[in-house]
DNA sequence: GAGTTTGAAACT
DNA sequence: CAGTTTCAAACTC
């Protein structure tokens, strides 16, 4: 559409669409011409993730599984939400917006471009039903937004910490509510997202008072409404009609910084009392809802603080682009209506600002390399509180595997709160993202820096690529679908923005080899928790690595050993020899069970005395801990124990693990978090590795595997398997079908195209 | 900080 | 698909 208010609009839209990340998009291909037509949403949103992939956050990778075919519209709709409704416009502006996107390096307006699409899309292309689809995609995009540096930079600093936050809320929503309501109050999150934004600004202007006074005062309340508003005005002006979608896109390129919300805010209200009213009806109470809220509020601060100090630039941008209002973000009391209504972009933002829009996956692998540095992130992000508590939080409340999915999401950026649980699903992505922050704002040399955040736990792990530019799956940057940063030691990397093309093209071909290549190695179960939890309820959920490893001489006691690393326990998929891993024996033994020491011991006087003795008393903490959650250990209680008792066991992963421990959450990326729950999970995990493992042979599944069956075991120890059992059991099933879904939800997928 | 070990990724 | 090489992280000194 080359009318002169699309013309408008792409410029507002323009931002978002100017994004790297949406170059990204349309190089992603299949996306692309989907913009145009936008036939079909679903695409979109596959080629969502695959864009974002790149850059985006890696938190939804796993659970975003599932996610992605729900969320194809959601995801589409970034791009192609509008191409759906306005494809003509959409090709036009999105090229325009290429072009100016070429022009911005900066990730920031990258994002941001990103974003904004992705939320008008979402909205105005998924239907009610797909609420939760919303709400799941809404904290990914929160997740993103605060990963990537750029969103940081946004200075919508405000937004991202509302926005981590709404994922923190959402969850409690979700928990609180039955299904439905949860989808509905996703879908409200995902308004809130937008509002959060504002609700930053509302935040900042509280600051220090702001999660009181979030409630108490009436501005908050207002905001609150305005998000929920949002969300409802979303849900309604999903399934109706797109006519409204159109509203709120050009009144954003009419107003950025206004979108044209008001209206629909109105109705939004409405909507929301309505909601609220069901949520009552179910058992939900407003005070629930105020609540979550709160809790949103919360984190939407500290996220807000922590990005504001970074994202002071994007703010700039923001401000320049959507509002007019004054620059800051946090000096708009008044401007907070206003901001209510930019709120909207903020969102879209937030997702493009995910700096690495196609880093979705990745998200995982980075997190895996933020193990150490990740727990300083989170704790800045979240000021401490851990994302994984919050997933474990929602894992057991949570039974439907949707429900679980966005639950997961929304772990993430999740306060700790609940304890060190540590998510499985989600914890990959913040993690990657809060690395990425971190990361660019470390100034320091990238080596040094390196250290320094791990040996910190600091700052995500940055590559030292040499010889590879960072454009193979060695550089752990370009595995996990970020861009290389400043941390980063690295030769002649390509691995940049400036590179994008290359970035893109080279990830084609990866992917083209294996479409699974960057999706995330370890994947949580947190459907499979789900489904264990459902039963067990609260297994944590177990996590496995996908392929598996392949050691032979680490005894996977190691960093070496991808499952070890990602604080995974081995399963049927690995191949290594002398497994020892102490998340859990590809036999099947987990090493939390201690009963399983004869076994162990063989295994251990294979490997080294030392490590026996370490895992011994690991497995002793870990049973005596466990051995209540053995059975249907909460998650949380399970992560405490876990991370303590990997950590504790051996030396080495303390690095990660001990930050973990200290804030354990924040950066529970995969490996932090997964560790520690993979601990007490390991007896589950034998349950949920089989059920999570696609490749896993039903025998596996059903059984706890051949394997555990043959090399341990002897022992009645193995109490694990009825665990396993207990937790699969029913799970199982329904975990074999929601892992069915994780899988392809994963970025990787998305870039299948 | 340099060198070694390790195993994944890439290549053949 | 298996074997080999390349690579970079993890680890050791």
């Amino acid at each position: 559409m080359d009318t002169p208010e699309k013309t408008q609009i792409t410029t507002s839209l323009s931002k978002f669409e100017d994004s790297p990340v949406f170059n990204y998009i349309n190089s992603l291909s299949p996306i692309k011409p989907v913009k145009s037509l936008h036939i079909t949403q679903a695409f979109h949103s596959l080629s969502f993730a695959s864009l974002p992939s790149i850059f985006t956050s890696p938190h939804v990778s796993s659970n975003k599984e599932s996610r992605f075919l729900r969320r194809h519209q959601y995801s589409d709709p970034s791009k192609s939400g509008f191409s759906s409704e306005n494809g003509n416009k959409v090709s036009s502006e999105e090229e325009a917006d290429l072009d100016v996107a070429q022009l911005y390096d900066n990730s920031d307006e990258l994002q941001e471009n990103f974003d904004p699409g992705v939320s008008i899309g979402e909205v105005s292309v998924e239907p009610p039903s797909e609420d939760l689809k919303f709400a799941v995609e809404l904290p990914r995009r929160l997740r993103y937004d605060c990963g990537s540096p750029e969103y940081e930079a946004t200075g919508t600093t405000p937004s991202c910490g509302p926005q981590t936050d709404q994922t923190s809320e959402l969850p409690g929503i979700s928990r609180k509510c039955s299904p439905e309501h949860e989808l509905h109050l996703q879908g409200i999150h995902q308004t809130e997202q937008k509002k959060e934004a504002t609700d930053c600004v509302w935040e900042n202007l509280m600051s220090d008072d702001t999660d009181l006074l979030i409630f108490h005062s009436p501005i908050d309340t207002e905001a609150f409404k305005g998000l929920m508003q949002k969300s409802l005005d979303l849900d309604a002006s999903f399934s109706p009609s797109l006519d409204e979608v159109q509203k709120v896109r050009i009144d954003p390129s009419t107003q950025p910084g206004e979108t044209g919300v008001p209206m629909e805010i109105n109705q939004t209200q409405e909507n929301l009392n309505e909601h609220v009213d069901v949520d009552n009806e179910v058992g939900m109470s407003a005070k629930v809802l105020s609540k979550g809220i709160s809790v949103l509020y919360r984190g939407m601060r500290r996220r807000c603080l922590d990005f504001e100090t970074v994202g002071a630039h994007r703010k700039d941008l923001d401000d320049s682009s959507n509002s007019s209002t004054s620059g800051g973000g946090q000096s708009e009391e008044k401007v907070a209506p206003k901001d209510k209504q930019l709120v909207l972009f903020k969102p879209g933002r937030d997702s493009s600002r995910c700096v690495l829009p196609g880093i979705g996956l990745h998200l995982n692998a980075l997190a895996i390399s933020c193990k150490d540095s990740k727990n300083v992130k989170h704790e800045t992000l979240s000021s401490g509180k851990s994302l994984s508590s919050f997933v474990a939080s929602s894992h057991s409340q949570n039974n439907g595997q949707e429900p679980n999915e966005s639950l997961s999401l929304v772990s993430t950026e999740i306060d700790i709160d609940p304890t060190e649980n540590e998510v499985p699903l989600v914890e990959d992505v913040p993690q990657a993202s809060a690395c990425l922050v971190t990361e660019e704002f470390n100034p320091s040399s990238p080596k040094k820096k390196r250290r320094k955040l791990e040996g910190e736990s600091e700052a995500c792990k940055r590559c030292n690529c040499k010889k590879s530019k960072c454009l193979k799956l060695y550089c752990e940057c370009f595995a996990a679908g970020v861009y290389c940063i400043e941390p980063c030691s690295c030769q002649e990397c390509f691995n940049k923005p400036i590179h994008e093309d290359t970035v893109l093209a080279t990830r084609k071909q990866i992917e083209s080899r294996n479409p699974l290549a960057f999706a995330p190695k370890v994947i949580r179960s947190s459907e499979t928790a789900n489904e264990v939890g459902d039963e067990s309820s609260k297994t944590p959920a177990s996590a496995r690595h996908k392929r598996g490893c392949n050691c032979k001489k680490s005894s996977c006691l190691k960093k070496y050993c991808e499952c070890y690393q990602g604080g995974v326990g081995c399963s049927i998929n690995c191949r290594c020899e002398g497994c020892k891993n102490a998340f859990g024996r590809k036999d099947g033994s987990a090493p939390t069970e201690t009963e399983t020491e004869p076994e162990d011991d063989t295994e251990r006087c294979e490997n080294n005395g030392v490590d026996k003795i370490s895992e011994k008393t690991e497995i002793q903490n870990k049973e005596e801990q466990h051995p209540n959650s053995a059975l249907p250990i909460t998650p949380l209680a399970i992560c405490r124990p876990l991370l303590q008792l990997p950590f504790s066991s051996k030396s080495k992963p303390p690095r990660s693990f001990l930050s973990i421990g200290s804030s354990s959450g924040l950066c529970t990326g995969q490996k932090y978090g997964k560790p520690n729950i993979l601990k007490p999970q390991t007896k589950f995990e034998t349950q949920a590795q089989t059920i999570y493992d696609d490749d896993m042979p039903e025998i596996l599944r059903g059984n706890y595997s051949p394997s555990t069956g043959i090399k341990t075991s002897p022992n009645s120890k193995r109490v694990s398997p009825p665990h396993s059992i207990l937790g699969s059991s029913t799970g199982q099933r329904t975990g074999r079908k929601l892992i069915l879904q994780s899988i392809p939800s994963f970025p990787s997928l998305t870039p299948q195209h």
